[in-house]
RNA sequence: GCUCCCUUCGUCUAGUGGCCCAGGACAUCGCCCUCUCACGGCGAGUACACGAGUUCGAAUCUCGUAGGGAGCGCCA
């Protein structure tokens, strides 16, 4: 049995605690809480989810772990929704949200209470700050001590929470695939929260019923959670689901190598986007922290498919490193069809309030522009002036190149320019060496005041592209505005 | 404090006992190409955290030390 995915909304009811699992088809999550945007780090996450789901024909599955509702936020969800779907990490299943799901988790926390596996505590929050600041001043780990563990009275007017029975004995073996055999003490782990006083789950109570109803066979993410697991195992256990795979990611930190976090170099995946860097570059680079294949720089998204392996996935934790992203975005465009690059300059120079429409032009900017430009965002900038007369040219390159000579030599040009039929760069660039060799001038000298003229600045593609790319009328109109300018 | 995790060039990494006085990539620097800017090519410097042990032989195995990180919440 699969599952397909309910209609949006919806209540689910494919709580199936002890349904066999029928087939070892793979079932990936990704499971954010919408307390802010998405960043890098949980890009990552969510990208080494759906490689494993792609690789393995399984399905993806996205989870909104909204339980804290008064960090929750719609625009949150929205953010992550939208920076899931730029990268192009669809899932197969979801968004499912906690929130529609807590009358299973009632109904689970019930069950386990009357099975002895949990037990209401009526401890306040002050006994049990005052608890812990005890046992921290004895030098102890603060943990709960169990003192309603074996209670059945009750507390009047005293809304209690409920509490899972952690086993007080024995360990708990997580086999990572990432970090190997890690043992934990039961004794270490103490009888953790599963059900605030107001009645709502926790996450750690919610992440297991999840996992469990879901039928997730991989749990992939941040090694941050590892430390999580012996609890979430224990939990699995008390409700008689088996275990799934559990794969604990390194970190991603900081440029500075100090962890990425809101304030300090973490930002909108959306950011990325805005800045001119394709889905497929940036998740080239991600699925390069922390995994590789040999000596393999470059991927498409159709080879981290086919090679990626959550077994070759290292422990350490990887510094983020703009300049490698930006290298291999450029990699990237370079490689790309131009039809692939289009829309995504067409979209930049929008937001520089260029409607650009010619299809067939856009295509032979990216074409000439791309192995100057590390971003979209870059290409789009260097590229208005095919779009934008020069209002002005740059001082200091006119004193540099524009000599006495000048604007007789480009009305040569732009005479033996307005000759050409066949508007193509192969003749454009004839005429230029011609009128260059005939003056005796090596080229330099010719091309960069002709430069100048169109794009009022020195740096561009080859002058022969260039003034291809911009068309005739509009380069004559160009030159002959800047030899008026230049001769005074 | 306690528990758990991590440690190869500045950065991402290759490396699973001899092929490694450590390979690739980004970045840096130099040279070449060149109509600008780039792309590209060639080259240079830079790393096995430290200390013991096992072994004929260790970046690779073991132990310890140091450093970094995470968790210990009616946050996720």
């Amino acid at each position: 049995m699969r599952l397909s995915a309910p209609p949006s909304g919806g209540l689910l009811d494919f709580a199936l605690p002890n349904f066999p699992r029928l087939s070892m088809t793979v079932r990936t999550r990704f499971a954010p809480s919408p307390t802010g945007f998405l960043h890098i780090g949980g890009l990552r996450t969510a990208l080494f989810c759906w490689l494993y789901a792609r690789r393995h024909a399984g399905s993806f599955v996205l989870r909104i772990e909204d339980t804290d509702l008064e960090r929750s936020t719609p625009e949150a969800i929205q953010q992550i929704l939208d920076g899931l779907e730029w990268a192009g990490l669809e899932h197969d299943e979801g968004p499912f949200y906690q929130t529609k799901r807590f009358d299973r988790y009632k109904d689970v926390i019930e069950e386990l209470i009357a099975g002895g596996k949990a037990y209401r505590c009526y401890c306040s929050k002050e006994e049990l700050e005052q608890m812990r600041a005890q046992q921290m001043a004895r030098g102890e780990k603060p943990r709960y001590d169990g003192r309603w563990r074996e209670r059945s009275d009750s507390l009047p007017g005293v809304a209690p929470v409920v509490r899972f029975k952690n086993p007080l004995t024995g360990e708990v073996v997580v086999d990572d695939v990432v970090h190997g055999r890690v043992v934990f003490q039961n004794s270490e782990l103490d009888d953790l929260i599963i059900a605030r006083s107001d009645g709502t789950p926790t996450y750690n109570f919610c992440v297991v019923v999840d996992d469990m109803d879901m039928q997730i066979t991989h749990v992939i993410r941040g090694d941050d959670h590892l430390n999580n697991t012996p609890r979430q195992l224990n939990m699995l256990l008390a409700l008689g689901s088996q275990a799934p795979v559990y794969a604990h990611l390194p970190m991603i930190l900081g440029p500075d190598g100090a962890k990425l976090s809101k304030r300090h170099g973490a930002v909108s995946v959306l950011q990325y986007r805005d800045e001119g860097f394709l889905p497929e570059a940036v998740l080239n680079y991600l699925v390069r922290l922390g995994w590789s294949h040999g000596d393999q720089e470059f991927f498409s998204i159709e080879e981290m498919i086919q090679l990626f392996d959550i077994t070759d996935v290292n422990k350490s934790a990887s510094a983020f490193d703009v300049d490698k992203l930006t290298w291999l975005n450029q990699q990237h465009m370079m490689r790309a069809s131009a039809s692939r690059i289009v829309p995504v300059l067409r979209w930049h120079l929008d937001r520089e309030g260029i409607l650009a429409t010619d299809e067939a032009q856009l295509e032979e900017i990216v074409r000439s522009q791309r192995e100057r430009a590390k971003t979209v965002r870059e290409m789009a900038l260097n590229s208005v002036f095919f779009f934008r007369a020069p209002i002005g040219y740059d001082e200091k390159a006119v004193r540099k190149h524009v000599t006495a000579d000048v604007p007789a030599l480009l009305a040569e040009v732009a005479d033996q320019l307005d000759q050409l039929t066949d508007w193509q760069a192969p003749a454009i660039h004839q005429i230029i060496i011609r009128v260059a060799a005939a003056k005796d001038l090596p080229l330099g000298k010719l091309a960069q005041p002709i430069r100048l003229a169109v794009c009022g600045g020195t740096v561009s593609p080859p002058i022969d592209a260039t003034l291809a790319i911009l068309g005739k009328a509009e380069t004559l109109a160009r030159l002959s505005k800047a030899r008026s300018a230049w001769s005074a």
